[in-house]
RNA sequence: GGCCCGGUGGUCAAGCGGCUAAGACACCGCCCUUUCACGGCGGUAACACGGGUUCGAUUCCCGUCCGGGUCACCA
């Protein structure tokens, strides 16, 4: 009957539902293993959800066997931005993120399953609306934007149950065959919805792999599947290419719930079966309420928070498995253990059971994300630090790039200064911040003296006197602290911590207080990595100097 | 507003009818100590609220409250 209507909607598709399904035939893979797929959209920089998605997908796929495919939704093209495929392509590569088949490039593709970008993909879509619309589970509809909106505004007077486009309420709906053709053949702009066979106020159970069965009413509304450009929605364009693509798990954003009973009914209209779901929950920041007092969660926004973007990670100089770690330590409880035993194992390795995700969404934690990032660079080779850090330095930091391309050696031994034995560095922006005594060749103490020294402030600069009138460069450690240790002893500074700590009242001060003068002299701060390499980093002229320039400045107030 | 999801310490998070309610991060203290750290030990701190069901509820049911999501020719 409405034969008619299809071939006047689509007179160029000329290709048939079997002959389309015969494109791409049911993959072969081995028991149990798994097909899925990470679909984003390339409307501007990876956000740090988008990069979860597609981790956990990815992870879950190695740990079933199976295929995991990039494909690109590119069907809103007023959204579009130049070079976002490829902003998507290498933001994953950066983070390891691997893909079987998919966009490889700007415009190419790999893979039998293609094209996987959906503009390329219209007369796929239009192949299968055409197909609804001649078995009469689509129309086409001519409302206009106004049109559509005096329509809800009918609904909200009339205090309509659900709202939306839907049986009485849907216009187009049940027009004349004839009338339908003859705007068609007038040039009238239309689209195509889907005749939605759901009723109102009657639920059916689905299911999410994360929070089990979730009852929903049916999906009633004649939801747009062809838009006026020609190109699918979201939701037909998913039906269409997961099913084609013989995706069997969608692992996809916690936001698409409450479609899922539109995409059932579509599934099963098109005679499709229907692939598991499973729905990521969102990460989440905290945010200071805008109208007065408390606080309340919201979702990482690419907008508000420079940390949902992943190339804040990067330009930050967090190594990629530390923000990796992360990510699955959020996404799954039983990783942290996991990775506890298998420190030095690809997070490739770990059996993901997605079932055990939280269904409630995480708070952005930034303390937790840097202990885990100490704990990744606390397992990395010295090698690869370096490399890691020059790498880094070169694009993000001029000053810690001349100091490397310049001292490589040094640059080698003052790693080994804070690695060894310490978690104090997550990210190589550390570096700087936390070592500007080792790497700013411009670096001077200013001489504002810590509250813990004040009791001290006579006898210090007589003390650093005395140090370097021993010091002596070639000094090892031992032989270096032996010699601080006979300073501490001639100024009545206690060398064992225990005893001192006994009978504090019989001495000046510790050995503690002692060294903590000359780190501060050497450095400025009162916690630092061992003085004695951070002394053979800085060298010896600066090893004096600066320690005379200290105890001159008190001397002299 | 309708519908859906969620609500265990500051954060993440075990728990799946009976526990002194794990663990991790952060914080605090102690120990170790050749300083700084690392490490070890310990501590503060939680089942949103109200009803049921049950011999017994963090766990099951209902309601309330709070948070989130969704109701587009955006994905």
């Amino acid at each position: 009957m409405s034969k008619r209507v299809a071939e006047a909607l689509f007179p160029n598709i000329k290709m048939t539902y079997q002959e389309a399904e015969a494109l791409y035939p049911p993959r072969d893979l081995p028991e149990g293993a798994v097909c899925t797929r990470f679909a984003p959209s390339p409307t501007g920089f990876m956000h740090i959800g988008g990069l979860y998605t597609a981790l956990l997908n990815s992870i879950f796929t190695r740990s079933r066997g199976g295929v995991f495919f990039l494909r690109i939704e590119d069907t809103d093209q007023k959204r579009q931005i130049e070079n976002g495929v490829t902003e998507i392509i290498n933001a994953l590569d950066e983070f390891q993120i691997h893909f079987d088949e998919g966009a490889i490039g700007e415009t190419e593709d790999s893979g039998r399953y293609g094209p996987y970008r959906q503009s390329l993909r219209k007369e796929i879509y239009q192949t299968f609306a055409k197909y609804l619309v001649e078995i009469d589970r689509a129309y086409p509809c001519f409302c206009t934007s106004d049109e559509l909106e005096a329509i809800r505004e009918k609904q909200e007077a009339a205090e309509a149950l659900q709202k939306g486009y839907y049986g009485e309420w849907a216009a187009c709906r049940n027009l004349d065959e004839e009338t339908v053709l003859k705007r068609i053949a007038n040039g009238d702009r239309w689209i195509v919805r889907l005749r939605s066979g759901g009723r109102l106020g009657v639920s059916r159970v689905y299911h999410d792999m994360i929070r089990g069965d979730i009852s929903m009413q049916e999906n009633i509304l004649d939801a747009v599947i062809i838009k006026g450009d020609g190109l699918p929605t979201y939701h037909f364009a998913h039906v269409v290419d997961d099913h084609l693509m013989r995706t069997t798990d969608v692992i996809r954003a916690d936001e698409w719930i409450a479609s899922i009973p539109l995409h059932v009914e579509m599934f099963e209209m098109l005679d499709f079966p229907v692939p598991r779901y499973t729905h990521l929950s969102p990460i989440m920041k905290n945010e200071a309420k805008e109208d007065g007092e408390g606080i309340s969660r919201r979702k990482l926004s690419k907008r508000k928070d420079p940390e949902a973007r992943v190339g804040y990670y990067d330009e930050a100089g967090y190594p990629i498995p530390a923000v990796l770690d992360y990510l699955l330590t959020i996404g799954s409880a039983d990783y942290e253990p996991w990775r506890e035993e298998n420190m030095d194992a690809s997070i490739f390795d770990f059996s993901l059971d997605l079932s055990k995700s939280g269904a409630a969404g995480a708070l952005f934690d930034f303390d937790k994300l840097n202990n885990v990032a100490k704990k990744r660079v606390g397992h990395m080779s010295e090698e690869q630090i370096f490399a890691s850090v020059s790498a880094w330095a070169g694009r993000y930091d001029a000053k810690l790039n001349s100091f490397i391309e310049h001292n490589a050696d040094i640059f080698r031994k003052s790693i080994t200064v804070w690695h060894e034995r310490r978690l104090d560095v997550a990210k190589w922006s550390d570096l700087m911040e936390l070592y500007p005594y080792m790497y700013d060749p411009a670096f001077t103490v200013d001489a504002a003296l810590p509250d813990a020294f004040l009791p001290h402030k006579e006898r210090i600069p007589e003390i650093l006197g005395d140090y370097l009138e021993t010091f002596d460069y070639d000094d090892d450690s031992n032989e270096w602290f032996n010699k601080v240790k006979e300073v501490a002893v001639r100024h009545n500074y206690c060398v064992k911590m225990g005893a001192y700590k006994k009978r504090p009242e019989d001495y000046n001060g510790s050995i503690a207080d002692l060294s903590s003068f000359i780190r501060y002299a050497l450095t400025g701060t009162t916690n630092t990595p061992d003085l004695h390499g951070i002394i053979h980093v800085i060298g010896k002229d600066a090893a004096v100097s600066r320690v005379e320039a200290f105890r001159s400045k008190l001397a002299n107030r």
